[in-house]
DNA sequence: GAACACATGATTGTATACAACTTTGGATGA
DNA sequence: TCATCCAAAGTTGTATACAATCATGTGTTC
């Protein structure tokens, strides 16, 4: 490997592979071998290493001792208190965001929107769903809630872990309406009506997953005949 | 170092200093050199950085590039910012946990009370306080929302920083029978009662800080000139 | 005496070497 | 043919060595 010396420290690591899970490259239950990461950013196992146990922090990463990482395969209870998780925080974070919102804010998430038209049109879903799942986080942004921003952040990421395994079908196209009508909100400071079609909004995302049982096809061969 | 053959695995070493940062053993502010802490638990710097990373992931302790790691020490904003974000999740936690109580998980928390109160009559303050976190952590526990109950835990540790660095004199005991009335609430399943509760019971908390302005004693000599 | 430059020491950042563990495949025996 | 055991290969876990970086203190210069 011969690249012009990039400044690949594990953060970059880290969030390029988790780029790459949240657009869906990267598949639950893919191997992430230490060796083979590291040829291909050309860093040493110690830098992989530090990117996966921070990847595993998140939860986008399963680290099995003796094992290896995996790019994480969230149970169906674990997708659903995702869901429930941000159904705390999301809608009231909305809130705040109405109440603090700018022009420039505006014009980045009519930006977003229009770029995840721009995608889906392309049939780039995995893009898409990625900007998709920034909305959210930009708005957390927007509220001016660092912290609860990270854990928004985190919870969109493994969200789109959740959207992989269990999505069903349809859909995708109510989203893109559910996110305008968000944005109007927003544009209008009305925070309660920010509020309100946030958590409907969840609530649409969640009913279109099937999160009721056995039906999620296990990508790792192995893992499928043990459960 | 000759230690009988102790599994300490970075995990164990982030959660024993977790836990002395939670009880206030270590100052926000305190340098934590790799080879300190390597030589104390008997094991290499690459799994102390490793632990160190893993902290620094929960934001109890602060990674400097070439300058080491750093027991956290929370903004003014950023305290505030943790309280916010238990506002948005412990109540209606609270909530759940009343609606799923058993007799079991009544008998854990008047323990929890029982061992705070002892706590405070020996003066172990900090152990105190460790434990006042721990009743709030396992209520989560009790609601049953895994997901959920990792963010407080984080955010209990961090209100434990927050406190060290803005605590205001004073309170303590309101503390304990703030958590009585939870626990009341709890066993009689009332779960609004037990929303409410721990809302009062989070302002209270916040109020007994001093989160207004420029007052906190900053540890690190060096820090305090340069701010 | 003050300011700057540089050498020195200490600490972190990264790579590599080796140890430990798990899996896999084949050889052996019943 | 089947089961068991063992050896080999591959992967991760940990320690150590070396490079890079920053802080400190000294010496030179003005």
């Amino acid at each position: 490997m011969t690249r012009p010396r990039m400044e690949n420290s594990a953060d970059e690591i880290a969030a390029s592979l988790a780029h790459a899970i949240h657009e869906h490259r990267l598949a639950p239950g893919s191997k992430l071998s230490e060796d083979e990461v590291g040829e291909i950013f050309g860093v040493s196992r110690t830098v992989v290493r530090a990117a996966l146990q921070r990847l595993s922090h998140s939860r986008l990463v399963e680290l099995k001792r003796n094992h290896g990482a995996f790019v994480a395969q969230p149970s169906l209870r674990e997708a659903r208190e995702v869901f429930e998780a941000r159904a705390l925080l999301e809608p009231r974070t909305a809130r705040s965001a109405a109440e603090r919102i700018t022009q420039a804010d505006i014009t980045i998430l009519e930006r977003h929107i229009a770029d995840e038209h721009e995608a889906l049109d392309k049939g780039l879903t995995g893009r898409a769903l990625y900007l998709s799942g920034q909305f959210h986080v930009e708005i957390a942004r927007i509220a001016d809630q660092a912290t609860v921003a990270e854990f928004i952040t985190q919870l969109v990421a493994r969200s789109s872990l959740v959207i992989a395994l269990y999505w069903q079908r349809r859909a995708a196209l109510c989203e893109s309406h559910a996110h305008h009508a968000l944005l109007r909100a927003l544009a209008a400071r009305d925070g309660a009506r920010a509020e309100d079609l946030m958590k409907e909004h969840l609530v649409t995302l969640m009913t279109s997953l099937d999160l009721r049982g056995r039906n999620a096809v296990p990508t790792s061969l192995r893992e499928a005949l043990r459960g």
